[in-house]
RNA sequence: GGGCGCGUAGCUCAGCGGGAGAGCACUCGCUUCACACGCGAGGGGUCGCUGGUUCGAUCCCAGCCGCGCCCACCA
């Protein structure tokens, strides 16, 4: 067979993707009685495309299954998609503006059937992604956490939640996105510094023994103003504690009292307090039963009793009108630049307005406590380890979740109102009231956050809530990966779900992986336009290079997007495959171990090694040691030593035989992250039973391992004699070993010299350590017996260069 | 404001108490019959700075200087 000196992943990929998906070899199976090993996908935004971090978190988990199918368990890699509420939403809602309509146009029920027929036409492309990077997902499990199991699953956790005790409506200040026109929870919060202008205004006082300032970036909400506050300890104003002062425009009175939350050192040290529109002026005002007055309504516009040219305006037209009011008054003391920090929507990037608002709310501290002593426990670990505690932080400190969202696309909430005021909470809708046998009852309009059906993904996949035979098998999973971004949203409740609804945690092991930052060191942004496409990588060098590129490059840390390592990637599958084609060239053979000459027997014991240290890389989580690992396999120990050695053999067949064998372990561990020319090289060898990607892993043979370190030891001698150019006599199987790789340099010379004055000088520093008293008393033993070895080697060495 | 992490060869990163490493890039030599996406040989680093602990510090501790991330109710 005629193979290219070139290896062209394009259509080798293609095909084998077709091949294993059509063979089953994806396929998890129930019944089948094999251990279990499970990993669910991440469900990725039914809106999405493939970005780098799906890349990598693909290349890694997929890693993990092809390693464990190989090693006989029966792997589920579950896929599926999320219906991301807030984004999916916007993008049908933009069509229709772009269509000169709108979604309240359209009423609720029409527009959730358009978002339907969205995503019929363009979402849920991903997967096709995912397959076209190799990743073996069991595809005819998809899910998507809209559909009709899936909602069942979410109405059953409401209504357990709800009859627990933890579910309540409250009135209560959210972060109100005016672009979103819904709620968000603390977590989609972004903290982005903006350059604002603190206004100084004067407060008189009711008694009319002058005023008192305060300062405030907002002056529009001095409409909405219930209480001045100040520091009980702040001596300034003790005096003034009790008494009233009137809010500049509206010409309200209010009292002035004291909290401790009031910082002495900001500003003036006075407070105007506006629980209506600020998130600790609410605490200050529930603690004090002050009113919540509401000046800014959910459109982002002036509204409630205000004087009527304010009626509408913007909150910076408001900020105007006040400030010229302030002036106008004599009651503007100055204005200030001020540079801080303030809230935005993270997805669509508009300033968060606090507003009161009514809402649903879960309280978790019950549910916490379980997960905080699963992870405390180590029942469940982050890795890298750093993150067990932001996880623990996060969870021993945790507050109510709003999971209440203005939206129409999502799970809407399974509560039901009555004319009398009841409330039922029911899986299904109900035909009366419960209580007064009302037959008229509405449903709340809201939906669910995104994030609370996400927590129900390890398990609402396979059946839940019905008992079946999937979820006996395939629960609790194994791996969860994501990234770091995703730790509170979704694993910490994934965590608390399971435990929860299924009295299990739903994973051991959670792989928090780097963010691939772009070459400049930036996160990849759509509007920096420093993004790299991963399926561009993938149609460029192809899926094998870019699967072991993201995984070299991988890290516990963020890491700048490394191009070379995609080239690695690149270059270690030409290498791979030229080698194989050396094999294939010289003829038909068996794949059998028939020789045992001394590199035969070295390059199976490095095999075997580097399969111990590769499982332990993987166990660890730690891709990009593996695929160095791998590489250095590949190319030095594989093709420059043991390839090169037994050229001048390969006309005969035992010789063929046995590196077919070693080749063929070679391709089981480059496997797992090179799926592609790994299957294609293992296609083309004699006598193939199976696919590669189902074929057994290499069994722990510990074959000629007691020669391996001799052999070594050899080898490293044997480079400081080529380096020197001197030859050595060596008698036996080593003299082959030897003669390979003790070439006399080109003028049969080489600088004997050099070497020489380098060992002299490691000798003088090992003499000197170990002339220090100190150190031979102090040091560990086994540490000054190592610096004594070292010596005499040097010295052996030295010796051997004949001084 | 609190917390975490990072500053090691030109670049991207390993190493984290006892001889400074990898890949790429660079220099030199090889159209050797698997691969020039190759082979061989090299050059290149006061391991951010300053102190401390230690027989010994790139590695541990403290403080600085840079960079990044997370959390947080300073209006």
């Amino acid at each position: 067979m005629e193979l290219e000196s070139l290896y062209r992943p394009h259509g080798v990929e293609e095909r084998w993707q077709r091949t294993w998906e059509d063979e089953g070899l994806y396929r998890a199976d129930a019944d089948d009685p094999r251990p279990t090993y499970v990993i669910a996908v991440p469900p990725p935004n039914v809106t999405g495309a493939l970005h780098m971090g799906h890349a990598l978190n693909g290349s890694i988990q997929d890693a993990l299954i092809r390693l464990h199918r190989m090693q006989g368990y029966n792997t589920l890699w579950q896929p599926g998609y999320d219906h991301a509420g807030i984004s999916t939403q916007a993008v049908v809602e933009r069509e229709l503006r772009e269509q000169g309509t709108s979604r309240f146009e359209l009423g609720r029920e029409k527009f959730v059937e358009r978002v339907w027929e969205w995503l019929h036409e363009y979402g849920g492309i991903i997967m096709g992604q995912f397959r076209r990077l190799g990743c073996s997902l069991d595809y005819e499990r998809e899910r998507f956490t809209m559909d009709d199991g899936y909602v069942r699953a979410v109405m059953r956790f409401f209504v357990h939640l709800y009859e627990r005790g933890w579910l309540y409506r409250d009135n209560r200040i959210i972060n109100w996105c005016s672009d979103c026109r819904t709620s968000i929870s603390d977590l989609e919060v972004e903290y982005i510094d903006v350059d604002d202008a603190l206004t100084y205004a004067r407060y008189p006082l009711m008694n009319g023994e002058g005023s008192v300032t305060i300062a405030t970036v907002r002056p529009a909400t001095i409409l909405a103003d219930v209480a001045i506050a100040v520091n009980p300890d702040d001596e300034r104003y003790t005096h003034l504690i009790g008494k009233e002062a009137i809010v500049p425009v509206v010409e309200r009175r209010v009292p002035i009292i004291a909290d401790e939350r009031v910082d002495p050192s900001f500003g003036t040290g006075a407070l105007k307090v506006t629980p209506g529109h600020d998130p600790i002026d609410f605490e200050i005002g529930r603690d004090h039963n002050l009113p919540e007055l509401t000046v800014i309504g959910f459109d982002g516009r002036m509204t409630g009793d205000i004087p009527p040219e304010y009626d509408g305006l913007t909150e910076d037209e408001a900020d105007e009108l006040v400030v010229q009011w302030l002036r106008d008054h004599d009651q503007l003391e100055k204005r200030e630049s001020y540079r801080h920090a303030v809230g935005h929507c993270e997805r669509s990037g508009t300033r968060i307005q606090p507003l009161v608002s009514l809402q649903w709310w879960c309280d978790m501290k019950e549910m916490a406590a379980p997960a905080i002593e699963a992870i405390e426990t180590g029942r469940v670990r982050f890795h890298p380890p750093v993150q067990n505690r932001v996880a623990l932080d996060w969870l021993k400190s945790i507050r109510p979740w709003n999971v209440s969202r203005q939206l129409w696309w999502g799970h809407q909430l399974p509560i039901w109102y009555c004319p009398d005021g009841h409330v039922i909470c029911s899986e299904t809708e109900p035909d009366a009231c419960t209580e007064c046998g009302s037959r008229t009852l509405t449903r709340d309009e809201d939906v669910l956050d995104t994030w609370f059906s996400s927590a129900l993904w390890p398990f609402a996949t396979l059946g839940w809530p019905d008992d079946t035979p999937d979820l006996r098998r395939f629960y609790p999973g194994d791996v969860n990966s994501t990234a770091r971004e995703i730790i509170f949203l979704w694993e910490a409740r994934m965590i608390m779900a399971g435990l929860e609804l299924m009295r299990d945690i739903p994973f051991r092991d959670v792989i928090i992986h780097s963010t691939i930052l772009a070459a400049d060191g930036r996160r990849m942004s759509k509007s920096l336009r420093n993004g790299i496409d991963p399926i561009d990588l993938i149609d460029e060098h192809g899926a094998d290079a870019t699967r072991y590129g993201l995984l070299r490059m991988s890290s516990t840390q963020d890491v700048r997007f490394s191009a070379q390592s995609i080239e690695e990637g690149r270059r270690l599958a030409n290498k791979l495959w030229n080698a194989s084609r050396l094999l294939l060239m010289g003829g038909e053979a068996d794949v059998e171990l028939r020789q045992s000459s001394l590199e035969e027997r070295w390059i199976l014991a490095r095999i075997d090694a580097t399969r111990a240290e590769l499982e332990r890389d993987l166990a660890a989580f730690d891709f990009a040691h593996a695929a160095e690992r791998l590489y250095h396999l590949t190319f030095d120990d594989f093709c420059d030593w043991y390839l090169e050695s037994i050229k001048p053999r390969l006309s005969e067949p035992d010789v063929r035989a046995t590196a077919f064998a070693a080749l063929e372990r070679l391709l089981k561990l480059l496997h797992p992250i090179m799926p592609h020319v790994t299957e294609e090289i293992w296609s083309h060898l004699p006598n193939r039973e199976t696919r590669l990607i189902v074929a057994p892993w290499l069994e722990s043979t510990g074959e000629f391992a007691a020669e391996l370190n001799a052999l070594e030891d050899a080898q490293t001698a044997a480079r400081i004699y080529r380096r020197s150019g001197v030859r050595i006599n060596v008698s036996g199987d080593a003299k082959r070993i030897f003669e390979a790789v003790v070439r006399p340099t080109e003028n049969g010379q080489g600088d004997v010299e050099a070497e020489r004055t380098r060992l002299a000088k490691e000798i003088q520093r090992s003499e000197k350590m170990l002339a220090n008293e100190k150190f031979v008393a102090n040091a560990a033993p086994d540490v000054v017996e190592g610096e004594r070895q070292k010596l005499a080697q040097f010295r052996a060495e030295l010796d051997a260069l004949g001084n």
